[in-house]
DNA sequence: CTCCGTGCAAATACTTTGCAAAGCG
DNA sequence: CGCTTTGCAAAGTATTTGCACGGAG
């Protein structure tokens, strides 16, 4: 029993911000970015938004970095980095996951895998730069 | 500079308490096991005690499940599995990550990698049982 | 005696929720 | 109009922190 969604220029524009950039926003970020045009705009909307995107499917989650959550618009499966010490989330090319071996697994042990993520930890290019000293 | 660290027994229970189990235990989980045997046990001393053995490396984090924090006594690199029912967090067998292929995209994007995660998410044999009606 | 570790409670930080008002169809 | 979406502020939840006291060395 889905429930009937009206059209919401705020909503398109949450999507939108998402969509829009690779840095893996968290809410107070859209929300930041998304004041100046839509001054009434309220931070409850965006966590409502963003929350109903990702139960829908139309965004994912990163998982919750530095105690925020950080969501993604590119929902086709790629590899995400994490840097310890600024804590940016990069994109990285790649499946470093093979198929098979999860489809193997998951019926070994009886489950159903509908989704596999890989991350990475480590120091970003930017962050070993400055680390030199 | 390290900090000196005295023994405390505490804070001994609190780390057998993580490594003893394959629940991966959140700290109120630690808290509740422990609470029997050391009736004036702070909620507090456990979150401070984890933070920090999470910081000396000598236990890890699975990551941010239904906004609770989940620590792993097992260092050693493996595969864990989530239940978006349950969201209980359970560990597969298995590597799945190629580590040349992590380490040629590592030096291909300039950053260095200290660590690699797979995460499998999907439904539990548990849960795939009370899902047939 | 001098620090370290802890209990306790207050403080944070992010996220969710209730409700009345505004908007879409 | 009926049902959805929003703003606002209050409530929630998990985690952190300040401080005085008990404990280890």
């Amino acid at each position: 029993m889905e429930k009937k969604q009206n059209y919401s220029k705020k909503r398109e524009a949450i999507l939108e911000a998402v969509r829009s950039t690779d840095t893996h926003p968290t809410a107070e970020w859209v929300y930041q970015k998304l004041k100046a045009g839509y001054p009434d705009l309220s931070l409850g909307t965006v966590y409502r938004n963003l929350s109903a995107f990702k139960e829908q499917g139309v965004i994912m989650s990163v998982g919750v970095v530095g105690g925020r959550e950080h969501y993604d618009g590119n929902t086709s499966p790629h590899t995400h980095f994490i840097c310890s010490r600024c804590g940016a989330v990069l994109d990285v090319p790649g499946n470093f996951v093979s198929k098979t071996q999860v489809e193997k697994t998951a019926s070994d042990c009886g489950f159903k895998v509908t989704s596999s993520e890989v991350m990475l930890r480590g120091i970003c290019a930017e962050c070993l730069k400055k680390e030199k000293y």
